[in-house]
DNA sequence: ACACCCGAAAAGGTACTACCTTTGATCTGA
DNA sequence: TCAGATCAAAGGTAGTACCTTTTCGGGTGT
């Protein structure tokens, strides 16, 4: 390997390829379970499964080491560890997860996280939201009566999500706001899989609009217990 | 730089000492807005003013990049990433941020997120809850009163510390139980700060209390009822 | 036979060098 | 003035050499 050999498929813009595929393989070989804690790595080893330069694996086993998925170990090598030492909020190795084996624990574990996050964050938001948020979101919640009366499941989605992510931008909490990609993931997940009723229940849309109401006029404790009521359903169908 | 130099506080058994520093040093000059949104840095500069070679500086640029407080672009150098693009649940990230100017804001949405997640995860527990974790929880919650009535804060801390983390654990939900050691740092940092009065309120021992009770019942409602209790005093002095 | 010590080897850590690739900036010519 | 070609800066990758730590095994002494 002297120069080239990119293997195809490099998108030119990117920056880095090679540690993105090494990174994703063992990262998802981990999460699911293929490398299972204690399992050994070497570098060496992975320099000729993967056909890269020690420089290109080093970097790589540095980004899976500081999310606590390996630890390196003098005279031993990398040595894999269990699920309960992993940085279970890093966006990648969510994505792992949903993507193997994990996927309904993953499912479960974002729910009650949504469960928790999204009242607390709804009722911050009625009380911290802009003018423009608190208008937008009333939109969006009568816009959602409108499409799931429709039966138009896509483009409810699409609105679903606006929503849920808004009312996180809203909360001015930006840990909560940095959960907008995952909870769009589980929204998504939930429609693709079919878990949701062909048209959204009279409940859901009363509680979306209920709580885009509270928040438009500053009712944070209102808004919590719609938020709260509207999660309850599908919460309790996965306990 | 031929060999040595490793510059004296050397411990003999943590693996990799100068990645440590770096990070440490770079992350908190970024978490700190010393270096603001859109700062740049070169591998060559870095290498220069911490006298280590490129492999090391590179290894931990991809230990930011990964936290995403940086990224690297060609013939530009490492940019800093702004606030909204960090990690912020890398348990690194959130110490940075409590070593610094951040502390309070950090403190703050640290607090929300208590007051969304304990409550559920009392619930799962009160449900999920292996018979010893609930007699355990529930002797916690004894001892709590004692040691609160006495004015014992250390000790109350640390047994505080062990209550609300053996509540997530009982959860059985992996994403609350990551936050364990956060949230202890919360508490922690309350009493350091003397944010805690000298005696513990008889509110808060009494919910701690019926928290522990409700866990140890198998009552969820009342065990997420109290838990939010506990936690609306905390949680309204923020906002 | 057991315990201790020491040496060898394995594997990661660090340094250094050379070259490729990308990309912004500059310079040149129409 | 603008478009295209050229140049250079900075990161990306490869390869090599050597240091340091750690484990294992064998040898030695009691």
């Amino acid at each position: 390997m002297t120069s080239q050999s990119v293997p195809a498929g490099s998108p030119p813009g990117a920056a880095a390829v090679f540690p993105t595929r090494i990174i994703d393989a063992l990262g998802q070989d981990i999460a699911d379970g293929v490398l299972p804690e204690g399992a050994r790595l070497t570098i060496e080893g992975l320099q000729q499964q993967f056909g890269v330069s020690r420089t290109v694996v080093r970097d790589c086993m540095r980004v899976l080491e500081s999310m606590n998925l390996i630890v390196p170990k003098r005279r031993i090598g990398l040595v894999v560890q269990g699920p309960e030492r992993w940085n279970v909020y890093d966006p990648r190795v969510i994505r792992w997860r949903l993507h193997g084996p994990g996927r309904a624990d993953q499912f479960r574990s974002l729910t009650h996280l949504r469960r928790a996050v999204e009242p607390v964050a709804a009722a911050l938001a009625a009380r911290h939201a802009s003018g423009a948020q608190r208008l937008r979101i009333a939109a969006l919640g009568e816009d959602l009566r409108r499409l799931g009366e429709a039966g138009l499941l896509e483009e409810f989605l699409d609105v679903d999500i606006e929503f849920h992510t808004l009312v996180l931008e809203a909360s001015g909490n930006e840990m909560f706001l940095a959960l907008r990609e995952v909870i769009a993931e589980v929204l998504a997940g939930r429609t693709q899989q079919g878990l949701m009723p062909h048209n959204p229940k009279e409940h859901a849309l009363q509680a979306h609009e209920q709580v885009a109401f509270a928040i438009r006029d500053g009712d944070a404790a209102a808004a919590e217990a719609c938020m709260e009521s509207l999660l309850a359903e599908v919460s309790e169908a996965i306990d």
